[in-house]
DNA sequence: AAAATAATTTAGACAAAACTAAATATTTGT
DNA sequence: ACAAATATTTAGTTTTGTCTAAATTATTTT
């Protein structure tokens, strides 16, 4: 797999988002900064390498071994990702440059060492799922921490309301994106819930909770 | 820069060897297993970018910006060995073809956090001295530790005798190549040294000490 | 110092991955 | 259903880095 080929293998699993439909030219060349001819082209030769389903005009598909294929640069991809934040201190949104570079780093041995460094993490700073090395994984949702069961663990990733109180808010009580957070008890009262952040317990309001979304994993 | 100039840039850095002689076509042509008429249209291409002298038929040297460009790809290479067999547990031989890949990771911060992450390292697990961001860096030389004065302080490199029985002392004593050694104190009397390793102290013969290669940075 | 040998460069081609412009197929609006 | 709009593909170039074969320059031998 060149370098390119494996742009547009992982280009086309994000389009396809899980589902089955095909995908077509122009979507893909939008993704990739490219012309539509060159997506053509391209398509062409993953088609003969039977990385994916193509018919003239009617858009791609990923294959059996397509899919692998994005799943072992996606795993990657999220692997240097968990590095970076969580061993060399990168902030949450500065990862995905780099990590764009480094998914393309071939040897297994590597990856697989990497995995065991960082504590078979199964989920990157943004909270999204990380394929195990066969090529599963857990889907994840992003829900308000409100409409969540107690029980769950999730990465924050993003805000409802990014007013600036609220957001002066998360911040004077140190939560952050990328955060890992998990949900302890709810009080039907007045719905305001206790969590558990960065090991510091804590209790939010209602109206906290349902500002802030988590990604998790989903029940498998 | 792409990753053929950085490529050629560093075939023709390790072939200078410090030195300021010019570098051959077919020299190059070898290192990189690659044509000499490739080299002359590379070299080319260099020379306009002014990362190399170049008089047709009379061979290329690296420009002071060359220097610089190829001390900073020597200086992520040795880094990303650092990281390998520190941090993920690669054996001391077994980095070289991921450091390859590694080295041409576009990041300054990457590398900066590395370095900071691995201790600041100024020698590479082979011994081999790594240049500071500025492209400074000592030269290393290789000596037995018969020949080295108290205080030394180097990296196992390689031995003088092969023999079995050597090698078996050496695996016996929990010495490897990779392990970094201090000089303690050397007995007039038979020639034996005291040595610090991997923060245990003992005592070698004579005949060990003149068997056992160190990699020193040099006396600045 | 000329002939033979070796090293280097030039010229012309090729493959990969991109592009532009033109041609063709599909979808949409009425 | 058919014309207009949109999407996709084809054909022909370009750039980067490589190659082979031929030409040129340098070095070595005698």
């Amino acid at each position: 797999m060149t370098l390119s080929e494996e742009d547009y293998i992982k280009a086309i699993y994000h389009l396809g988002n899980g589902k089955e439909d095909p995908i077509s030219t122009n979507a893909i060349a939008e993704q990739m900064e490219t012309k539509p001819s060159s997506v053509t082209d391209m398509i062409k030769k993953l088609s003969e390498k039977n990385m994916v389903n193509y018919k003239k005009y009617r858009g791609v598909s990923l294959t059996e071994k397509g899919q692998l294929t994005a799943l072992s640069i996606v795993r990657k991809h999220r692997l240097w990702e968990v590095f970076l934040v969580d061993k060399l201190d990168f902030a949450w949104d500065e990862v995905h440059e780099v990590a764009e570079q480094l998914e393309h780093i071939k040897s297994e041995k590597l990856i697989d060492k990497l995995d065991t460094y960082l504590g078979n993490p199964r989920v990157d700073p943004h909270g999204d799922p990380i394929p195990s090395k066969d090529g599963e994984f857990k889907k994840s949702v992003k829900k308000l921490i409100s409409e969540l069961p107690i029980g769950s663990k999730g990465v924050c990733v993003g805000v409802n309301d990014s007013s600036v109180a609220f957001l002066k808010f998360l911040d004077k009580n140190q939560i952050a994106l990328g955060d890992t957070l998990k949900i302890l008890e709810r009080e039907d009262f007045d719905g305001s819930v206790s969590i558990k952040i960065n090991d510091r317990e804590m209790r939010i309001s209602d109206q906290i909770a349902s500002n802030l979304f988590l990604e998790i994993l989903e029940k498998s």
